[in-house]
DNA sequence: TGGAAACTGAACTGGGGAGTTTATATATTA
DNA sequence: TAATATATAAACTCCCCAGTTCAGTTTCCA
């Protein structure tokens, strides 16, 4: 039922390798690893099926390669708004909303999608998965809950929980409801919406009481 | 690429009916749409493949069947503790207790994972199962928060972003932990740590200032 | 008790898809 | 330009699996 897979590089390379992983991409993101079909990938890809096989020993490898790569390619691509020099609440707001705005995006909510959907057949992937995507978003958190800057202001006794509140904050109302297909896509208003609902809920709770927060809302 | 099922009715019904939905049940949920058997499927159920398909037309109506049933059956099964003669932040923590604890069941993950992994493939399931999940969590909440008793406590300019919130927040730290195989399992201790910093959090965004609040954390 | 309805098991069909092979063509580089 | 590595197209094998069929058995009920 598990599959253990070793090595999740490819035999050898070539011209096409890049054509080859972007091609998976599409289809894998799409349909889902069960779902693609081999002969997909390849035409999708532009490539003939014997390349294919020549970079990867057989489809779970190349559907594990493709994951990985895609993983490592937007680890962190989510908390470049931590370090401006703007007012606490700002900082977090831009994050909020860049955040939000990211778990709304077709790739997001696709790669979310097809990790869960085989996080049990390939469980070093859904592994993979968690530490490229939520716990990279949650690390660069703490690590800025804990500055000093943020540590005058705020009175965090636990900055994990608190990180990880915040971002599960960012996934209230149209995060699910996209996932679900109740709305087809997600405007900046409702981007807005939620990041700042989540801002104002974080403050309310880990704001130093009496400290240069001012109490503009919206 | 998506398919549009009319009808979940099975054309007749018969003594094993229920036999083959508990198959199915154990099957989908194990292995997905279309990495479920049917051959696996009868066995499991402990019927032949003959009666199975005497009920359904084919796979996929059979899997809709089972998974609309599955919501059927857990639809507010989650939202039993919000009426209580106690402590509004009592009453907050036992029904975040409750649903966290949900959430973390088997059954809540792989459901979760199978609604996921179908949802582009089946959209009617894919919004049967928000509302039955999600959605019903969500309703029961919004109601709760707009009467008198809360409402003499809290200040709640938006109640659906607020329960909405309040039910993301159930989903810190452990869920995704568990949903990507980062955790086996979860503990009383993680599920009470989770619940309470979440109303925690709830409460000091919406309780309003002065009120009968006792200030007694953990 | 007897007949109808439901169920069984096992074999069968047909199609789809993973992975291979081969003879040919196109790049690359020296 | 010659030699080598890489890519191609298309046919082919093989297996898996959804769905069917049917002759025989069990259950139900009148």
């Amino acid at each position: 039922m598990t599959e253990t897979l070793t090595a999740a590089e490819p035999i050898k390379k070539g011209r096409k390798y890049d054509d080859v992983i972007e091609g998976a991409r599409v289809v894998f993101m799409r349909d889902g690893f069960e779902g693609a079909n081999v002969d997909n990938i390849a035409r999708e890809a532009g490539v003939s099926k014997a390349t294919l096989y020549s970079y990867f020993p057989d489809k779970s490898h190349l559907f594990k390669a493709v994951l990985l790569i895609e993983c490592k390619r937007h680890a962190g691509a989510v908390t470049d708004h931590l370090h401006e020099g703007m007012a606490l609440r700002d900082i977090l707001l831009r994050q909020c909303q860049f955040f939000t705005r990211f778990l709304l995006s077709d790739w997001a909510q696709e790669m979310f999608r097809v990790c869960v959907g085989e996080a049990r057949r390939f469980p070093e992937l859904g592994r993979s998965f968690y530490e490229a995507g939520p716990e990279s978003m949650r690390g660069a958190l703490i690590e800025f809950l804990q500055s000093p800057v943020v540590q005058a202001e705020m009175d965090i006794d636990d900055p994990e929980m608190a990180a990880d509140q915040l971002k599960m904050l960012c996934h209230s109302d149209v995060f699910l409801k996209k996932m679900f297909g109740l709305v087809e896509s997600a405007n900046e208003d409702d981007i807005n919406r939620v990041a700042n609902a989540a801002v104002e809920t974080f403050m309310a709770r880990y704001a130093r009481r009496g400290a240069t927060v001012a109490e503009a809302a919206e």
